[in-house]
DNA sequence: TTTAGCACTCAGGGACGTTGAGTGCTAACA
DNA sequence: TGTTAGCACTCAACGTCCCTGAGTGCTAAA
């Protein structure tokens, strides 16, 4: 059943009254509204209708109505407005533009800071796992005799390192062929393909030095750490700020489960996309200390392997349609730079 | 004036007591402990000239009573035993040796995990300011014509690089000359001094290239990184579980001046060193938020020139003989780690 | 010097009443 | 038939009052 255009306007009314006030609203408050002309009394029937539908709950009898999570989902899907973002929240989302970071972790990390910065909520950034990556170059720096500092780049343009030491000397043509060989032999083919077997290839062809044991320990770690996802939480004392979390013990709760990155998975949930941004509103969210908490999120590619996450973590009443504006254009900036700072697809 | 040893006896029971339950101690509690002889009304006495020595302290008329920062400095400096960690204890901070990270930061970042994680108390790692440190190599690394990933290592083995991406295709030679140019001309100073001035002999040695400006770019985002400290917060929702902060204002405060790197300099404040690990309690942290919290610390260098801190952060009522001791065998790992993984001094 | 005894203090918690915002229902009204 | 005024009812929040019990400081006796 379709709901009327005054049910309508008196949820979204409803609706936006307790997400600025986080009290329950009343009929009287709502009948004052200048855009609703009716009395109380018939604010009061459509609200009692409205919760028969299970759009509004009431906390208890007499207080006012609170938005249920299916109310809030209608929010965001039908009622809340286009935003209207202020120069000053461009300029600050523009300023993910300069980032100036190296590495896709702490890219993604600083972009989470800047966010929670930004909306005053805690943020979530979590890294893609990237299992069918494939390694487009290796090079092996000679520093000393001993040390040696090897450098993998993948097809999407993730660049990692380390520094080597060995425990005997290695000439730098020694760890040039090796090089050649690695480049020969490893790259190209899905990370997760680089079998003990397939290595034997690379120690066959460049002979045992110090070194090769070494690599091989290295790329075991690195496609281990490819194929981890990364959660960084930032401005976790956001949270602290909402009436919501006054209990210390739900607020360390869900610091608690979103901390940990085995939780992710559960938050996977499918959602329309809204301008690239979704919104999982408390029960959708899983059984977790989630289910009384709502994420606004946005993801971005790694090329064609890797998607990671964005997100913003609140209390369900949250202003929905400014902070789904205000990440809907930072993830559009930072789609961007990951797209400039990595490769492009082949 | 020194304490008898009857009221260092008391004074250390009655810390040890207010550790475990965070309530005020009374003196029956006291009194009837195997240990103390002695009748509750003696106890009295001894607690009041405690207190007149501005060892304790009453929160009002009718509670038991509390240590004063002092009292806590007293114990931490002179009472507080041996502590004994567990085989267990033993066993996950040894697993900071298994640390597979490549790179510094995060490997510090996750050494704050790990003892958050073993501590139940939210940790604070700082990255060391490296401002006197000198590149010991360049490399630049052709991925593809327009593709390149510039890596620079520094005298203490700390690696950086980053992907460049140039608008028109630079040969592999291009590169090469690049690459030995920048050895010759910028390695072996300390990076504060690569001025612009000097950068222009490379700029006259290699030529012009689409690369050069990108390399410059970079070089000034490296120098820039390697003076900033960062700060990495874990486990900030292990704090709300102490009943000190079951006022939520007070916890995010707190929380709030951790995580922000610019209050690291006033947490710099000079106490003994105890096996290399440091204690600051209450008001020796300053007159921000830290002042009704402590901190327990150790320090890890990067060669000589950087020295970055790792510690535990808490209220005043820590068990501080416990933390000291887990964190000075975790922090011997952790310098031995960071001593293997980088470069020694020449 | 130590201890027993006693009067005093005061935070915490339960019982109780008040207040006020809000509801649901009914009956009158347009 | 939809809207509104009126009214009785509900109930969380808050303040008051009192009691309880843990703990103290002081004094006098051992």
């Amino acid at each position: 059943m379709e709901l009327s255009a005054r049910k309508k306007l008196i949820l979204k009314t409803i609706i936006g009254d307790y997400i600025r006030t986080a009290e329950p609203v009343g009929s009287k408050a709502i009948a004052s509204r200048p855009e609703l002309g009716f009395s109380s009394a018939t604010i009061r029937n459509e609200m009692s209708e409205l919760e028969e539908m299970g759009y509004l709950e009431k906390p208890h009898t007499s207080a006012g109505r609170i938005p249920s999570p299916a109310g809030y989902r209608l929010y965001v899907d039908e009622l809340m407005g286009q935003p209207n973002l202020t120069a000053a929240d461009i300029d600050c989302i523009n300023s993910v533009m300069k980032l100036k970071v190296k590495e896709l972790d702490r890219m993604v990390s600083e972009a989470g800071k800047l966010i929670s910065n930004l909306t005053d909520y805690t943020t979530l950034a979590v890294t893609p796992m990237m299992q069918r990556v494939t390694i487009r170059k290796f090079q092996i720096i000679s520093v000393s005799p001993v040390d040696f500092v090897i450098v993998v780049v993948t097809d999407n343009g993730v660049v990692k390192n380390k520094m080597l030491r060995t425990a005997t000397p290695v000439t730098a043509d020694e760890a040039e062929l090796l090089t050649y060989v690695l480049n020969q032999t490893l790259t190209g083919i899905p990370v997760d393909a680089i079998t003990p077997q397939r290595f034997d290839i690379v120690r066959r062809a460049a002979g045992v030095t110090a070194l090769l044991t070494m690599v091989a320990d290295f790329l075991d770690e690195f496609i281990e750490e490819m194929s981890q996802q990364k959660v960084f939480l930032q401005g976790a004392s956001k949270l602290l700020a909402y009436p919501e979390y006054k209990d210390v013990h739900k607020a360390q709760e869900l610091l608690d489960f979103i901390s940990d990155e085995s939780n992710m998975p559960a938050l996977r949930t499918f959602t329309r996309d809204i301008d690239g941004v979704r919104i999982t509103i408390g029960p959708e969210n899983g059984t977790g200390p989630m289910q009384n908490a709502s994420m606004v999120y946005a993801t971005y590619n790694i090329g064609s392997v890797g998607r990671g996450l964005i997100g913003i973590v609140g209390p369900t009443r949250m202003d929905y349609a400014k902070l789904s504006a205000r990440l809907a254009l930072f993830s559009k900036g930072l789609n961007r730079l990951i797209a400039e700072t990595f490769f492009e697809e082949d």
